[in-house]
DNA sequence: TTCGCTGCAAAGGATTTGCATTCTA
DNA sequence: TAGAATGCAAATCCTTTGCAGCGAA
């Protein structure tokens, strides 16, 4: 990775700070070292992430952190918008940035290796829109989870022990 | 309705009771009143219901059933496949029979009253297997849920309070 | 008569909450 | 300095499991 893509990363992720802290500034709520690192330690782990796991991310900062402020900063990060909560059949839920200019996107999860592939399709887009109004429904958001096996036989194999 | 239309409803679900029950000769497994009345309880109350309200259903008729026989039950009914478990976010699970010569179908949820509507959609159908070839994925199984909220609003109310 | 099935109570896993203490604004 | 935020432990909620007795084949 070049220099200038480092620096186009870091300020992204800037970015996903700064529009937190005005969500909490507006709030009447604080900033805090907790909050600071457990949204840089999501940033780090990629999408699809639970809770468990951004708590040991967040840990490695600063060991002090419980899970308990985990799941309460989880929580206010989705109402604020940054984050969006994912739950994919009976499993714990997982969480991903909403980057800015980031498209609404769907889910392809592999029955073997449990990989989870995201895709975004613009005729499925417009087709909710008009299953919605056909029955007369005014749609506000819509989740659509792919099952089946995908082909990247060793990525599956490696993940399944 | 009229008679005609009550004897077509009752041989429906006989037929229901008969492909469980050749599942469970086929394993070896036993018939017993708790699950006929079990089965009986899912058909009584309808799509989208979930393991407390089929216990409730279930105790009108023996008052004895417990609720771990009722989440074994329903366990052995979607592993038979009369019955399919439906998961809508972080609720608790929701059970609904697959009556014979039933399409496969998907759901809108009213976010204002939780009303939940069934939705089949042919393009829709196609689409997905589409999304899911382009991306390298043999498909096995999918989920679309819409949220929005339904025109009804009397219905809304009713429900809401 | 053999096991599979049951009800009960206890255990489980993920998430939430109460509370005394700490820290931001 | 007020009151929001934290860490810890305890509590919740839904679901599963262990076990001793019961019942179907």
């Amino acid at each position: 990775m070049t220099v200038s893509q480092d620096t186009a990363k870091a300020s992204v992720r800037g970015r996903v700070h700064e529009t937190f802290e005005t969500y909490l500034t507006k709030l009447g709520l604080r900033q805090t070292k907790q909050r600071r690192i457990i949204l840089d330690a999501v940033m780090m782990l990629g999408p699809h992430v639970d809770a468990d796991a951004i708590a040991s991310e967040a840990k490695k900062m600063d060991k002090s952190i419980g899970l308990a402020t985990v799941y309460r900063t989880l929580q206010l990060m989705t109402e604020s918008g940054v984050l969006t909560e994912r739950q994919f059949g009976k499993e714990r839920a997982r969480f991903e940035i909403n980057y800015p200019h980031q498209e609404h996107h769907d889910h392809l999860i592999c029955s073997d290796c449990g990989a989870i592939f995201e895709f975004m399709d613009p005729e499925l887009e417009r087709l909710q829109v008009q299953i919605a109004q056909r029955i007369g429904f005014q749609l506000r958001d819509h989740r659509m989870e792919l099952f089946g096996n995908c082909m990247n036989k060793e990525n599956c194999e490696r993940r399944n022990n």
